[in-house]
DNA sequence: CGGATTGTTCAATTATGTTTGAACAATCCG
DNA sequence: CGGATTGTTCAAACATAATTGAACAATCCG
């Protein structure tokens, strides 16, 4: 019995929602872009976020007019940025997520996936210059380029100290 | 008498440059796209740092291989982030620019342009949702739109407390 | 088994954001 | 003035990233 007929009286857009979902939902949508994650994320996110229960798959196609595609990746994403976590909602078969709405875990998470792994490829990069720097024939230049890897280097521990503080404000 | 010509041996691309220089231009360029900035962003900060001298908009589009009009753009974003500034050299006519290096100064900025925005346009949509709930009729809906509402709140709070303390630790 | 359900994958499409380049304004100076 | 220089603007072209949708795996169950 296929049950996944949209009402006859509803829109294929998202329009289904109502105004103060859609509200909720855009809130998100602009919040994750400030974090460069993809629009389909934040009304994933929203959407569960405003849900008072767990939401499925099929359920976040629906109500959001996005395809399956969309919802699963996007789902997936959010897992891994520890984000959503699956509800495990009586003996059904199909699974349901509910938002992680921790301040101190969302951060955790986007540090994490996000931040980290940059700063990691970033330090590898500069290992690199510094022997390029090294081995510079020039020595007026070398002095400069030496400074100025310094700096960098400043930074990059300056940003090391800030990311605990960070955590630490932010589990408050 | 036009000397806009590169020299015969020149190379059009970006390879003018050496291997050392390429590797600090895509450094920067790494790093302002994880700040969800323009690649020539960071191609033209990237080539100020690490010249000794003060460059002009036409050194910046001669060497990196950009267009006028990307070269025009991306100073102009860089003045506004504070991440630039013009260097008075001699009577010249044409302006120089040579890069801001204090963390402090470049994060400032980045907070003042990019973040506070969001912030402000953020805590209005806060608003609007607050009165829309308010205004929500189901008591048992209202109750729990209330508590997701107030822990938004609580997060822009945390987040609140956050800035100063990161301003104050890359001053160090 | 075999059809129904749930979810994933990924090439093609679509949307978004960036860059270009030519036209234009502004200033300089012979 | 008038031609040369310096820089800006913005529509069109281009590049990049997100989304779709159809094909596919995996699991369930009658």
């Amino acid at each position: 019995m296929v049950m996944n007929r949209l009402a006859e009286n509803e829109l294929m857009d998202t329009s289904g929602l109502g105004a103060l979902e859609r509200q909720v939902v855009d809130f998100f949508v602009d919040g994750v872009r400030v974090l460069g994650l993809p629009r389909s994320i934040g009304e994933i996110y929203g959407m569960l976020f405003i849900s008072p229960d767990p939401l499925s798959l099929d359920d976040l196609v629906l109500r959001l007019g996005i395809s399956k595609g969309s919802a699963s990746q996007g789902l997936r994403a959010l897992k891994r940025l520890g984000a959503v976590r699956e509800a495990s909602v009586g003996e059904e078969r199909r699974t349901y997520f509910e938002p992680a709405v921790e301040l101190k875990r969302l951060v955790g998470g986007f540090i994490r996936e996000q931040i980290r792994p940059h700063l990691e490829s970033g330090k590898a990069k500069i290992g690199r210059l510094e022997a390029a720097v090294r081995s510079e024939a020039d020595p007026e230049r070398k002095k400069f380029l030496t400074e100025r890897l310094a700096r960098i280097e400043q930074w990059m521990r300056s940003g090391g100290r800030v990311l605990p503080v960070l955590q630490k404000l932010l589990g408050a």
